[in-house]
DNA sequence: ATGTCC
């Protein structure tokens, strides 16, 4: 027997107006008319949206039905009045990514907010914000790139084989894929491709194959695979690794297409069904206990764990090209949403473009392609929502970057730091971003240091054409 | 970030 269920979509279709009437008739039809066929739901919903009249009466579809012959009222949502949030390194970040937090805090959901020291703007939720709602999530709080994550293997290598240039080049050429729509040619075995939630949702039955095929790819942007060499510095290393220097492998990409198809379906569908005033509405929500919420749920799970996987695989495929063994991993998203407990109450906690820092929790905050990256510990301070910087952070826009920086420049600085680079543009040079060292200086409460990764051989997708 | 499509 099958269970009829209707969503926000199914509603838009029959031409019902966007309002509270969605929220009364997903209710009362998922629980009460379950056993009825889509069929007979599909034709009573039709036959209220036209004569609502002739159901005030209706012991079940009187509430919407009232709803409907009622004088308009508007249904744009009321904002509070502003959460107070910490903002850490405040000189060094942009107005408008301030700005961006100061309307995130005003929704009726949020309970609190923090701001990085890396932040810049961003679609709705700025770069470097975290936001904790109360049932809600955000999908332009967690960002396009669902499960945008680091991660860092640290290998049995000796840090002078890193003088033979030629073999780890040539690795990074044969082993990763870079650019938009990118697929490899050879697909990825991984245990991702079972999951079930690519059968149960629609949206992901139609993204399966476009999953499948890019598994293991990188994308573009400031996505990146390098090698390089780890200095551990902890004095008492809870991760397994004595002090000393150690030959890494670092990668950072997130969940493709996968990843960007679900969030512009569900932050569609968060805009109808969450009306929010001029300004705000990129941060439309779903509410958790809707089945459109559940469904962004379950399916930016997925994309998350398939990031994961895409790294997992790079990782693999290089680590057995060098013949070596892996001795210690660290990796975490830093584009996500988690259900966290924080002062007794659970919370959506979204963290668009910020490293997890609960106490004692390893993270990876990278620098630039010369500047270094930073494994940390976090302290788990509640002004920061237990959340660091996920790296150094924009000072240029890519078109600002690529009209400002010169290629020589740019060459100087990659010879000045012994730095190899493939593909990469000037929209990714360091000087694009800011000083990772002030970043890191601006977070000390937050996260401690345990290494120091400086990266050497380093591969990005090939850069655009520079501007005028 | 994504083969630039609501």
């Amino acid at each position: 027997m099958s269970i009829t269920q209707i969503n926000g979509k199914t509603l838009l279709d029959l031409g019902y107006p966007k309002g509270p009437v969605f929220k009364m008739l997903l209710n009362i039809v998922n629980t009460n008319f379950h056993n009825r066929s889509l069929e007979d739901v599909s034709m009573l919903l039709k036959q209220l949206l036209i004569d609502p009249a002739a159901f005030t009466e209706d012991s079940y579809l009187s509430a919407p039905a009232k709803a409907l012959l009622a004088p308009k009222k508007s249904d744009v949502i009321e904002l509070q009045s502003p959460v107070p949030f910490s903002i850490f390194g405040e000189s060094n970040i942009d107005v408008n990514a301030i700005r961006q937090m100061n309307n995130a805090v005003r929704l009726p959901v949020t309970v609190a907010g923090a701001l990085m020291a890396d932040a810049h703007p961003g679609y709705g939720l700025p770069i470097g914000g975290v936001l904790a709602t109360d049932n809600a999530v955000i999908p332009y709080g967690v960002g396009v790139d669902i499960g945008c994550r680091m991660c860092l293997s640290v290998l049995d290598l000796p840090v002078s084989s890193l003088e033979n240039k030629e073999s780890y080049l040539k690795a990074l050429q044969k082993d990763t894929v870079f650019g938009a729509g990118a697929t490899l040619s050879k697909k990825a075995d991984h245990a991702i491709i079972e999951r079930k939630e690519f059968k149960e949702l629609n949206l992901l039955k139609q993204l399966y194959d476009k999953a499948v095929g890019q598994l293991g790819t990188s994308g573009s942007g400031n996505h990146f695979v390098e090698w390089g060499i780890i200095t551990v510095t902890d004095q008492e290393p809870e991760w397994g690794l004595a002090p000393g220097e150690y030959v890494a492998l670092l990668s950072h990409s997130g969940s493709r297409g996968l990843g960007a198809q679900i969030a512009g379906h569900y932050t569609k569908l968060a805009k109808e069904l969450c009306h929010l005033p001029e300004g705000f509405q990129h941060l439309a929500w779903l509410d958790l206990n809707t089945q459109e919420g559940q469904e962004y749920w379950t399916a930016m799970t997925l994309a998350g764990d398939y990031a994961a996987a895409c790294h997992h695989v790079i990782h693999e495929k290089l680590i057995k090209t060098m013949g070596a063994t892996l001795l210690r991993r660290v990796e975490n998203h830093h584009n996500f949403a988690w259900k966290e407990v924080h002062n007794g109450q659970e919370l959506i906690v979204h963290r668009k473009g910020a490293t997890p820092a609960g106490k004692g929790v390893l993270g990876i905050i990278p620098g630039s392609m010369t500047a270094p990256g930073f494994v940390v510990r976090g302290t788990g301070v509640t002004a920061g929502l237990q959340s660091a910087s996920h790296g150094a952070g924009r000072v240029l826009s890519r078109s600002a970057a690529k009209a400002k920086i010169k290629p020589e420049e740019m060459k100087q600085i990659l010879a000045d730091h012994g730095v190899t680079l493939i593909g990469g543009g000037l929209d990714e040079a360091p000087g694009a971003y800011k000083d990772i060292n002030t970043v890191m200086k601006a977070q000390t409460e937050l996260v401690e240091v345990l290494g120091e990764f400086k990266p050497k051989y380093v591969r990005m997708a090939d850069g655009g054409p520079a501007e005028d």
